[in-house]
DNA sequence: GATGAATGAGCTTTCATTCAT
DNA sequence: AATGAATGAAAGCTCATTCAT
């Protein structure tokens, strides 16, 4: 019967904290994350109980967000270097457009914040894509590594490779194109 | 400022950052640092100036030892796939034997501490690991993609092959071997 | 405002306030109390007003509830010392086997949260014990005190013997034996 | 070489503890305290660490005060009853003299920030006047039970007179002595 | 140069109470 | 009446840097 909570705020702390690490790292006060959602301090804790526990929020968000985004679109049918293609090419991309929450991923991904629980999260949501690069290395120089391990080669070239494009944004295709090449015979 | 007097205390105070900061992150207070290291507070920025300065000269430092640990007994000759397999394992096993070190040379390069300045030498320090994989992707897909590219793409590769070594040491010599098959191939 | 709803409710926030006053002291949070006690935490403010009032009802009941185990079964008659001694060991043991009462107890009566309204009712309610300490004493050195000061001597007095009864609970039977003798022999 | 801590600093924070804290309880605030004691907020805790070992200094120093006191003056020889009336006396005057050092240490002393460690240096501390009670009781009801009790019963009966002294100066002198022969008459 | 006390802005988190639903 | 989200003023404590000794 009480007020319900409110999914606006929610996003509002979510969005203000991924901006303000952006800015200024994970060292981002959560007095200033609350002014810049324009909620009071206090609601902070309401909706997520501590910073970690706020840290892991954005994490999950955003990789989810950049799942749903690699997923979208992808062709159909079983030309695996293809599909690969697609998901280079908008995960990407996705990190070009969205420097603020790549950084933000990337610091939280080295972060010791994230707990192993939204690790876990993160790699289970990642399922289709890790299918498909076990596909597409099924033959090649890591047909017999775990998969773990091949997700985290790709991931780390997408990282590399989209901080390129937003340094060069004039040859960012250039890069996009040149990563696809590398990783696509480091796997098949 | 006249030379600081004792080369010791200026080790000292850089081996405690790097296991402090392997322990708790660029939070590590330089109080705590100082104690650890067995100085006075106050020498720390007597030796070093600010924390930032110190965290500098700690990415420099490990930087310089990895590059000397991987240039150390490079074969000679032309067989440059026999060199940077001598690059790739002699860079694999530092990290995986120095998982503080390695840990730490991690925060440091995505953090926002480290200068161009620093990063730069660094790069210029990697001269001729570089020459080395300018020569081993001369024909392959990266060709034409610029050496500093190709290099952040090797360095990733090794950081997240040193990750999975540490923390699954009775395959640590497979993952390796799979990260070098992978990356030769991205390249050649 | 309307009689509240339920005396259930009131009664499980009273025994969860005194559970936590116990273990967390006077800082215990009202958020804390009514999740403990099972209501909502906006029900403590319905049924209570406020955290001070909360307070001062929690101190009358437990008065209140020593006050009528002193009271019980206490011997008819005009044999001063064995109602004396059924006051002191009721009132003793009452303390030693509910410790968490006594340590409430003993935290409102030093605090300056509890009123003096609060005092003076807990003070009428316990008339009858007085009237005994004032026969207990009536020819003793403490025959001119005021009845005031010998309930407040008497009350510290079974306070210290209890604590040593729950401190070393083996020796409880001794401790209250001895303080009933040390105590006759002040009054009398 | 560096600056040496000031005495005079820490007394200042001790003193202004003493002050707020018989003013406002243990809630007292550290920033209130420093301000008090016309220090930054940052000298409490480098001269105390934490809130709690500053209590327990507190503490710690109301005792050995009261130590000191009730030990000066006191008669030589053997009359034991004397004595003990030295210490009764110089003990409830110092109460009611320092009422608010009196009101700090009967908080600190129910509280649960101070160390065991802190209890038993302060016990130890009052070595000479627990072996007067024990003279004082060699003979009594007492005889037989463990010193420390004996010297709670005591404690807290001059806890219970001082109170009385303070609430109505023009009777202290009455409850003074009220309170000694009651307790005399406990013991011997 | 060496030392560690001094400093105060800034941090995350808690909390009693109110009030929209 | 019931509910729990909303609120913002504290709270204790940390910290890089300075500077008296």
């Amino acid at each position: 019967m009480a007020r319900p909570r409110s999914e606006d705020k929610r996003n509002a702390i979510l969005a203000a904290t991924t901006d303000l690490v952006a800015e200024q790292g994970l060292g981002a006060a959560t007095a200033e994350i609350a002014k810049r959602a324009g909620v009071p301090h206090g609601s902070v804790f309401t909706y997520f109980g501590t910073k970690s526990e706020l840290l892991n929020a954005v994490y999950l968000e955003l990789k989810t967000e950049l799942i749903n985004t690699v997923s979208a679109a992808m062709p159909a049918g079983d030309d695996t270097r293809l599909q690969l293609h697609h998901l280079w090419v908008s995960w990407t991309h996705w990190g070009a457009s969205n420097p603020s929450k790549r950084r933000v991923l990337a610091q939280l991904s080295v972060s010791d914040q994230i707990t192993e629980l939204s690790r876990k999260a993160a790699y289970e949501g990642a399922g289709s894509s890790l299918a498909l690069m076990r596909r597409a290395s099924a033959n090649g120089a890591l047909r017999d590594a775990p998969l773990q391990y091949v997700g985290a080669l790709v991931e780390t070239s997408v990282a590399t490779t989209t901080d390129f494009m937003i340094r060069d944004p004039a040859q960012a295709d250039a890069f996009c194109k040149f990563g696809f090449e590398a990783v696509w015979r480091a796997l098949s």
